[in-house]
Parts: structure tokens; sequence; C-alpha cells
DNA sequence: TTTATATATCATCATATAATGATATGATGA
DNA sequence: TCATCATATCATTATATGATGATATATAAA
């Protein structure tokens, strides 16, 4: 089990590494899918695949801290995964990609079979 | 912005209570979503999206340590997403969902189109 | 029955990150 | 201007988790 001893199928090794994307691509999904590998922002994206809401009202419907939600909206801002639009005191915010809604309801749709 | 202000929009937070999926569903999304979070699992998964692969030519293919690999493999066989076959010494992995390739897949669109 | 090989597991360490309370910022109205 | 409200940010803490080396298990060959 080494570190340098001799590969066991060295053509399905080979297909195997040419079917990996390019790191960056790799580095990106992950960032991609740890949006949602977490259960304060699947609450807070599917909250959001309702309505466009505040902040506040985010810690209404969700039961969360202020400053959790404030710091999850970040990343997920930062990510590209929701928009937000100042309205006098209130921040709204709403998902600002399509896809979103799309991954989402996949997921729900995977871990009903897996039952 | 306390814990017991009044709510902004009831409507809207209603709506939103409404739109949210289960604790347990939740959860459960976390914990598909938390399998494509990790650049070694991707890369593991995109390996034997290919092909069927024994533990010893995916350290090989990845330039991965045994134990990373083995230990990573045992969570994606405990999430029902690989399966394994034993042949003599060697023990073969493949891909235990149809759907996984599917969910790679999409990501992968989504981070080409947010370029 | 030794020895070698392939894999699995374990314990440890380092790192990442989520939650939280406190504070800062910024807008509105008195 | 001052007070209040909504949000953002910061620092801290606790927890989760990935990588690693060492070891255990199991199969097969010598």
């Amino acid at each position: 089990m080494g570190d340098d001893g001799k590969i066991i199928d060295a053509e399905a090794v080979q297909a195997a590494k040419d079917g990996l994307p390019s790191e960056y691509s790799i580095v990106s999904l992950e960032l991609f899918y740890k949006v949602f590998a977490d259960t304060t922002r699947i609450k807070i994206l599917f909250a959001l695949k309702e309505v466009e809401l505040c902040v506040y009202d985010i810690c209404a419907a969700l039961s969360l801290k202020q400053s959790t939600v404030s710091q999850q909206l970040r990343f997920l801002r930062q990510t590209g995964i929701v928009k937000s639009r100042q309205e006098g005191k209130n921040v709204y915010y709403s998902l600002d990609d399509d896809h979103i809604t799309g991954v989402l309801l996949m997921g729900l749709e995977h871990i009903n079979e897996k039952r």
C-alpha cells in the first residue's frame, strides 16, 4: 500500500486521470456545494425561494440570531447566490441565480428516493 | 434587531415558513451536499465516474495517501454514494447511485456559467 | 507458516467554520 | 442633534472534519 508501488490497472488509472476536471474547477465545485452543506444556509435559501425577505424577517421566520443570519447572508452574497436591495433601514434579500432552486429541488428528490 | 421585535412583513414570513422542508429533510440535505463539498471526495467521484477502481489505483491516479482515500471511501460508502466489491486482495469501488454523475455535471455547468 | 500486499481503522493534530455577544455603521424620525 | 432601529462586522469559542502515521486485518503467495 506504500506510496510508490506499481499500479494494478494502468489503463483504468489513466482513464480516471483523464476524467478529472482542472484543479481550479475542483476547488470551484467544492465552494459551490459547500453553499448547500449547512442547515442554516439551506433554511435561508428555502425561505428566499418563496419570497424576498429582509434580514429581520429571515430571523423571525427561521428563529435565528441576527448575527448568524447576517454572517451567512454575507457568505451567500459573496458566492453570488443571493442579491440584496436596500430600502430605508431594511435590506431585502432574494435568490440571484435561477439554478439555486433547481439545485435545492434536486437534493430533495435525491433524499426522498434514498429512503 | 433584537430577538423579539415585531415582524416587518407577516405575510412574507409566513410564506417563508411554509416553504421550509421538515427538519429531518434539512439535515438530510446538509449531509447529501456535504458529500460533494470536499476536493478529495470530488476527485474520487470524478475518477469513479469513468471507471471502477481499487483503492490502490485511486491513490495512484489522484496522488493521495492510502489512509486518506480509505477514510473518504468509507464516508462515501456509508452515505450510499459508492459501492464496493472485493476481488482477492483488492476492493473495487464504483458509483452506487445514478444521480451522482448528474449532480457532478450540474455543478460543473454552474461554475462554468458563473465565470 | 512466514512474508508481502491491499485495505481498513485508529489516534492525533491542525485547520476550518458556525454560533454568539458585543460593537460599529448607517438610515430614519423625533 | 439625538435616539432608535436594522444591518454588518468583529473577536471569541466550540465544534467538526480532513490529513496523516501507525497499526490492525485479511488475502495470497512463497
